[in-house]
DNA sequence: GTCTATACATTGATAGAC
DNA sequence: GTCTATCAATGTATAGAC
């Protein structure tokens, strides 16, 4: 359904590395210094290469978002399905290099309509696998959530993607408090941290 | 202390209208779409006149910045001066020009450390305002903060801040819950929005 | 103070040899 | 599948006329 359009095109090999090379450079720098010369330079192989994996640049961006929220879904699935979810997700969720390509790709998809439409549907996605993670813990535990339950990922995820980004460029004025407001709902949702024999 | 660099410089007509227009293309297409023949062509003038007033687009960028930073401590004042500050903050929070702007200047600050640098000045004296702000409320009205008060604009800033970037991109999958969390605690806190009588 | 003209690097992309 | 050679377009920046 959705096929390559140019003709005879690998699914591995230096395709791959062309999508390595993009990822790094874009989280080290920033997808406006993205270049096809760069990307080819960086990957030791030289610039038309590109266009044969890759029709346009922006097929490029979108493979290595598919990649990037390809792994980030498998590794939610294994977060949500541990046995403190809520303190799994968010320790997940402070990934400073998921912050920073997290940066890059909204601004992306500011102008980039294909691009966009890629990250709602993956937004959707690891939001629904969340929300189902918490209700089913919370479900299995007999607990009354404080609050909605839909409402939980988007604390956790909106406050260590602050964190995550303020911490990047030097500030953490007013982390310290902030961290410990989380803790201590994570203490009475789910008791100490790593102790299994507690909660077995 | 930061006299500009090249010799005879207006401080304001052609210039105000060069940062106009590179303010308006960043929110509009991002700043990677930003160059100074797009920005001459929207002011209305020549590419190099903008060499004139700005050394490089950089020194623009910077002039950009400081123009929205010196706005938003000043409307920052206000807000925090309002008689329901935490209600203020949160509405203030919403502005959508504001989360696009920031995403931009942070993905900027990612490359540009001079940019960077102003960025960190701006937030700390932001943040220090918000909780100046808060600390008062909260000392005037008697109120026993239940959570440490360095952390309230932590929270509602990065709240808000991701509502709105997900709504800037189509997704509103648990906004309703999230919305309806954070008006029950400026309730307790500050009771019901725009009732003076109640306050007076 | 503003403009014309232009230098020069770098961009994404294509054609076609091997 | 990978390369060389090359394209037109666009990028920042400068020199110098007015």
């Amino acid at each position: 359904m959705k096929a390559k359009r140019k003709g005879p095109v690998d699914n591995s090999s230096t395709r791959e590395a062309l999508i390595d090379a993009t990822e790094q450079l874009i989280r080290e720098e920033g997808y406006a210094a993205v270049s096809t010369r760069r990307i080819a330079a960086k990957a030791g192989v030289k610039g038309p290469l590109i266009h044969y994996y890759f029709n346009t640049i922006d097929d490029l961006y979108l493979a290595v978002f598919r990649r990037i929220a390809d792994q980030g879904l498998r590794r939610l699935e294994v977060v949500m399905a541990s046995e403190q979810p809520l303190r799994a997700l968010w320790e997940h969720a402070k990934s400073r290099a998921i912050a920073e390509l997290t940066i890059e790709f909204i601004a992306l998809a500011h102008r980039r309509n294909t691009i966009r439409a890629e990250i709602v549907q993956y937004a959707i996605k690891a939001r629904n696998l969340q929300i189902a993670g918490i209700t089913r813990y919370f479900e299995s535990r007999g607990i009354d959530p404080p609050i909605p339950v839909a409402s939980v990922p988007a604390f956790m995820n909106s406050i260590s993607f602050m964190l995550t980004l303020d911490t990047s460029i030097g500030i953490s004025l007013g982390h310290a408090e902030t961290v410990a407001v989380m803790e201590s709902c994570l203490l009475s949702l789910e008791g100490p941290a790593g102790d299994p024999a507690l909660r077995q």
